[in-house]
DNA sequence: CCTTGAAGCTCTAGTGGCTAGAGATTGTAG
DNA sequence: CTACAATCTCTAGCCACTAGAGCTTCAAGG
């Protein structure tokens, strides 16, 4: 089974100069060629480049993908290592939610106080001025 | 009063680059020049920039910072459409913390689940691999 | 076998919001 | 007047793509 960058593109929802891309950057290894030099791929890319889009759409960096890939090859290994990569990542997650939740915070503050009248007496706009809220 | 860049970087927390990228995107207006051409800020430029970095802390893209300083400069206007601009920024937010409280859950279910042993039989890898928990 | 048109190819440039560096010039304190 | 920090402009790099130009190849129908 042999199939082209459009069939691969099909088969796992990630777009043809996505693709390419994986490959220019090494997350994809250089695949068989036509003679014609177009690219021809088989049943591994497939399950490769799924892998890769799932861990991309669970907001991993492609620096990332490319050790969980690499680990994912040695299957006798202990998965302490992926476990690791995942722990971080989730870490990472959490400091980002932290930050938007007290923006959120924030902002939905200055707009509860904002008395609806003009720019002059606005409470959003004394709050990017200020940086904080005078009393 | 007149102060350089660097000066202005200072007082405002704002790097120097970066200043005068916020001048090149049209954030901060032209400004006056010394003979040899090095350029020289008055206070209204201190209150602007500060102005954009406490929008930018708060997470305001480029574009609605431009809107939120022109619209601030009209003291009489309403603070309509400055609260609307805020309200969008909000429920942005709101969608990414969403997201990411998703992505934490499914992250954090996979390593709940892992046996600790090897690649082979990793939940980590297979969710990534198949993009959901088999059972 | 030949034509046609979709799909493929490579290469460059653009996105956002900066950051880094080269290499030249200017400001200012001693 | 000298020394040197600061500033200048310009280009390129970051991430993970995306878009487009201009060309070639593949595959199906006649």
């Amino acid at each position: 089974m042999s199939i082209s960058i459009g069939e691969l593109a099909r088969r796992t929802g990630v777009k043809v100069p996505t693709i390419r891309y994986y490959e220019g950057v090494g997350l994809l290894p250089t695949p068989a060629r036509t003679e014609g030099r177009q690219r021809r791929f088989g049943v591994d890319e497939v399950a490769r480049l799924n892998f890769i889009r799932h861990a991309r759409e669970l907001g991993f960096e492609v620096a990332d993908i490319r050790e969980l890939l690499t680990l994912s090859e040695q299957r006798e290994r202990s998965c302490a290592e992926v476990d690791a990569i995942v722990h971080r990542h989730v870490e990472n997650i959490d400091r980002r939610i932290e930050k938007l939740v007290a923006l959120r915070a924030e902002l939905q503050r200055s707009l509860d106080r904002c008395a609806r009248g003009t720019i002059e007496e606005c409470r959003v706009i004394k709050v990017l001025g200020y940086g904080y809220d005078r009393v």
